[in-house]
DNA sequence: ATGTCCTGGATACCAGGA
């Protein structure tokens, strides 16, 4: 079972590259954020065509989640993260599918920091840190998996002194969120599938980054305790990145063995 | 401070977010 994740920047304007891609790599799940699309909007029947089905939480402009799934119909389970009713920012989706309960998440940039909105990201996180707990402690097969927005140690960043450094996905408070959701027990698998090379997984549009290999790893699968031993493969789809016009970020995959 | 690229609103650029 192939589990991909991408954060497509636009779906509406990335959707002829985006069906390229499902065709030839033929994931049995996608997670996609930034769809930047209202559900009205979102492509449903194209990729009906391609052969999957959809959830979508979508936003006008902003923000904006789904998870795909070949061949057959996500079951949704949630639509927003618990914890703040207020929140009305499409960055969570929570569906049953194969038998994994797979949590697309599309967590707050942050920026500028510190300020309101870096207080937003951190509250955002601890929510998802409550829910995971919650998640963790059903014993049910589940992924967290989406753009995280969160580079978690220094290894996970061309370079840790670079224009980055006082960036909100470097600073302390946002690595502290995501290293208690490790603490928990779920399994950062990219980090354990590549122990110790450079894994990114997005290059920004400015300053030349692509060209640079100027990476970050803020694109994460987290799995829970009985997915595990599942865990076959996974990497970044850099080619992706590489496309005239992409987005800034590349597809993310894993590999899981059958239960 | 800058770099670039997305979406959407009222235009043939700008605002806002990343």
């Amino acid at each position: 079972m192939k589990i991909a994740s991408y954060n497509i920047n636009g779906i509406n304007g990335r959707l002829a590259s985006l069906l390229a891609w499902l065709e030839e790599t033929a994931p049995d799940v996608v997670c996609l954020q930034e769809l930047k699309t209202e559900d009205a909007k979102f492509p449903r029947a194209a990729l009906r065509k391609a052969g999957y089905g959809a959830a979508v939480c979508g936003q006008r402009a902003y923000n904006g989640v789904a998870i795909l799934t070949k061949g057959a119909e996500p079951i949704v389970t949630r639509r927003a993260l618990p914890g703040d009713a207020q929140d009305k920012a499409s960055r969570y989706l929570e569906a049953a599918v194969k038998g994994i309960l797979i949590a697309c998440i599309y967590a707050p940039n942050g920026n500028p920091q510190p300020g309101p909105r870096f207080d937003y990201k951190l509250a955002w996180l601890e929510r998802l840190n409550a829910h995971a707990a919650a998640l963790w402690a059903s014993d049910v097969p589940v992924l967290l998996v989406g753009d995280f927005n969160v580079v978690p140690t220094d290894s996970d960043i061309y370079s840790a002194k670079s224009s980055w450094k006082d960036d909100a996905l470097l600073q302390p408070a946002s690595r502290a969120a995501f290293q208690r959701l490790i603490g928990q027990g779920w399994l950062d698998a990219l980090r354990t599938l590549h122990p110790t090379e450079p894994i990114y997984t997005f290059w920004d549009y400015k300053r030349d980054a692509w060209r640079r290999n100027a990476g970050l790893r803020i694109d994460h699968f987290l799995l829970s305790r009985v997915l595990h031993e599942r865990l076959v493969d996974g990497n970044v789809d850099v080619a992706a990145r590489a496309l005239e016009g992409s987005s800034d970020h590349a597809p993310v995959w894993l590999q899981l063995d059958e239960p």
